[in-house]
DNA sequence: ACCTGAACACCGTTCAAGT
DNA sequence: ACCTGAACACCGTTCAAGT
């Protein structure tokens, strides 16, 4: 097999991403990344540092295919929009978010950060202070990371899957109700769902708590304080 | 050097949580963890079935260690409580949450389930119906495992760190206030902080849309919903 | 019953060598 | 300038062999 032209780092990163997308990313090693482009695997070493700077790459560019939100819609909903971009652009690549929850990608471009920039607007003019931007930021950044990692969890194995949807089965049969009422209870609704309209629902609970705590003013914006398994009845002052 | 007592299945499971804590879950190999047992690699596959098998044991010895919510508090102190108690069981072990988001462990032990199975009542007690569960279930689940993998990420790296976190340093030095007005505004206050008390005000935070959506009743549980990208000026069903 | 050595099929990466 | 082959130091796991 011939090839005009040679390779370059726009071409690995794009079979990257390929790679990544049918084998998930335990599946996308040099060796094969290397060989769906004609080619031995340290050919890849002229074009792309290492395997680091490869997953920065495919980070960097779906970071940077975040829509952004309108910037004269009111906070709330640039919060819930531009969080709602983030989460969707991730989970059209979901090696993406796993890459840089085990530390094996970090994001390093300054315009990756242009949603986050709109994001921290978006609480300032919420009237939230330097002390109450890092938990909400917190909170927010975490709704997405952890719905995507739990519901991606496993997307590799899904499509091998007949094998382990039966021991699913057979786990969720096991269970008691007289040990587990509430839970065998919810085992219907539980079961699998399209996600996206589910984190929908989730980070609109969680604006919802974010509107209340701005409206609250500082000084009360978190309710429900106090340690957690002391009773207490003064709220440390928060904020 | 000699051994009076022959290895078993809870020395290995100790020994792999402590070598997972000095080294994360890379550096936990079957033929690390053998080392630290003065024995060869071959040797584990007496006492365990393979890798997953001591990833699940270990997953499910930290999860049975999740200390349970008083089943008379009142529901949103229940949540509080269950959930906070699961952040801090798993952030005492990071290897744990990080093998779960990587599918390298699973979750199958019936006891594991029981704080869920709190949640799942406490929820249930809140008045969310079957379709609210779920998305009110991944919420709390997502915000844990998200701010875990979050502030947990690089840990491993976190002691060698004179030149990565030099490296931060440069990167923060390069962001122009000019393109990213809010985001370097709230650097100092997004610097370094305990994670704990971070994720309790981002806990509270959602468990004060809990209260609200609960409030509100059945059928205008979520404010603010909407699609996402279009501006609307009305917002359908809102608390 | 428990442990070991050699082997297999994988990794990421370096280095000298080829064109 | 770009690619390759051989090599190094790792993986998880199997299998026959030792005690």
């Amino acid at each position: 097999m011939t090839r005009r032209e040679p390779l370059n780092r726009e071409k690995v990163l794009d079979a990257a991403l390929a790679l990544a997308a049918e084998e998930g990313l335990k599946g996308l090693s040099m060796r094969k990344l290397a060989k769906t482009l004609g080619v031995e695997a340290m050919a890849l070493y002229n074009h792309v540092r290492n395997k680091t700077d490869i997953l920065d790459g495919i980070a960097e560019r779906v970071y940077s295919g975040i829509e952004r939100a309108d910037p004269d819609s009111p906070w709330p909903e640039r919060v819930r929009v531009t969080v709602l971009n983030t989460y969707r652009a991730l989970a059209a690549h979901p090696v993406v978010p796993m890459a840089l929850a085990t530390d094996e990608a970090n994001p390093n471009s300054l315009q990756a950060l242009l949603p986050l920039d709109d994001l921290v607007g978006a609480l300032y003019e919420a009237g939230f202070d330097d002390d109450g931007i890092r938990p909400t930021l917190g909170a927010l950044n975490s709704l997405v990371f952890g719905s995507l990692l739990l519901t991606t969890v496993g997307f590799t194995k899904a499509r091998k899957g007949e094998a382990e949807r039966e021991q699913d089965e057979r786990f969720l049969r096991r269970i008691d109700p007289a040990v587990l009422p509430n839970f065998s209870r919810a085992i219907p609704a539980l079961q699998a769902h399209d996600p996206e309209p589910d984190f929908m629902r989730a980070l609109d609970l969680l604006i919802s708590g974010l509107v209340a705590a701005a409206a609250s003013g500082p000084g009360t914006a978190w309710p429900l304080r106090g340690p957690a398994r002391r009773r207490r009845d003064r709220r440390p002052g928060s904020v």
